[in-house]
DNA sequence: TTTCGTGGTAATTGAATGATTACAAAGGGA
DNA sequence: TCCCTTTGTAATCATTCAATTACCACGAAA
């Protein structure tokens, strides 16, 4: 690809399009929320105008709804690979699956925007459509981890309180201020383990193309 | 308190009606977010015009920031009164603490608003104002598990991990909706476990007035 | 009783922004 | 060549919203 911001917007078929401002929205609405992103930033940040990210949506709130279906439906994906590679033995989860699925968790930052997306809408609980979408997302992965991974819901508990933190970490760009106060790199470290340097990686290239 | 809006707007000290606003706005920033809270809806919940809102805190930044750094000393002040009555003793906090912490927080949402607008903050990392003040709200927050509760940088990150699926499960607004899927019952018991009746009470109780 | 500080609002403004409309250009058939 | 679909933009509209302005009313003090 040609990496930077085409100057000259040449004719791309509607389905590449549409994965790119997908992709755009997904950046966009993850580091702002829904109510602070623009339509026009998305545009910027795809390459073309807002009136045909408008028209290709419909509306901003149908272009967050598909974000965030996108980003619930690749962390299904990511978790189910786990899973069939280590299904649970009688009910019960085989050892050091936990750890791989957290593992699963934290790559999905490369795809960017899909954590931060799905935060975004966890705290849209108030808004009557993205709400019920949310809460729906929420629990079908909690059924991912309890029914098919086959862990107890306490574990279930403590693998999604996990990764709430990472998630608040990553939304407060932390690890981008990693080296303004010891204590950040001490609990950077302590939540994401030995994928600290990954994230450190990911967030300082998403930072210097801001 | 006459407790219902009052229709007849009376005169009232500005240093009380500034406490009113700050009340209103820590409960519409929780449920909205900062770029989705209008000055005109927490004029409205404290009963007064818009313009006052503006005129006493001069921006909407202002505000927000105003309602982050009570929402953050408030945790504060609760900590360390646990803290106070158990402190540790040769640097290890005794047993039980991390339980009567993990209440003391919980039982902030009977002061609306406090959990939702801390978790508004963290999500508003990239803003150039915001974002700042989070991030050193979370790090005292931070220090004051390590440092003066004596907790390791493990177990404070687990503690934190908890706290960030609570404020999740409530900004997702799943205690409204207990009673639509077994599952959401099943992760809210786990999650606020002895809590759990007061957290449906309190929800339900806001959701009423809104 | 005038006056001044305090506590408030109505009306308005200006900018931002989601959405619409009208138009243009590329390109592939017939 | 002509036309029609597809891909795109420029211009504009209508609304929302934070902020400003100009004003009003009460009450205490002089």
């Amino acid at each position: 690809m040609s990496s930077v911001s085409e100057t000259t917007t040449e004719r791309i078929p509607a389905a590449e399009r549409r994965e790119q401002i997908l992709a755009a929205a997904s950046r966009v609405f993850g580091e702002r929320g829904y109510a602070g992103a623009t339509t026009d930033q998305i545009a910027r940040a795809a390459g073309i105008s807002q009136p045909y990210v408008v028209r290709m949506f419909g509306t901003k709130e149908n272009l967050f709804l598909e974000v965030l279906d996108r980003a619930q439906i690749k962390l299904a994906v990511a978790f189910r690979a786990v899973i069939a590679e280590f299904p649970p033995v009688d009910g019960v989860p085989p050892e050091g699956v936990g750890a791989r699925l957290g593992a699963a968790y934290v790559d999905l930052i490369e795809d960017r925007g899909i954590l931060l997306s799905l935060m975004q809408g966890f705290i849209s609980g108030h808004d009557p459509v993205i709400g019920p979408r949310a809460r729906v997302g929420f629990l079908a992965t909690y059924r991912i981890l309890r029914d098919e991974a086959g862990f107890s819901p306490e574990y279930v508990r403590g693998f999604l309180a996990d990764g709430m933190l990472m998630n608040t970490l990553l939304a407060l760009q932390l690890p981008d201020a990693i080296d303004d106060d010891p204590a950040t790199r001490e609990i950077l470290a302590c939540a994401f383990q030995s994928k600290l340097d990954l994230v450190i990686d990911v967030t300082a290239a998403q930072k210097e193309d801001a």
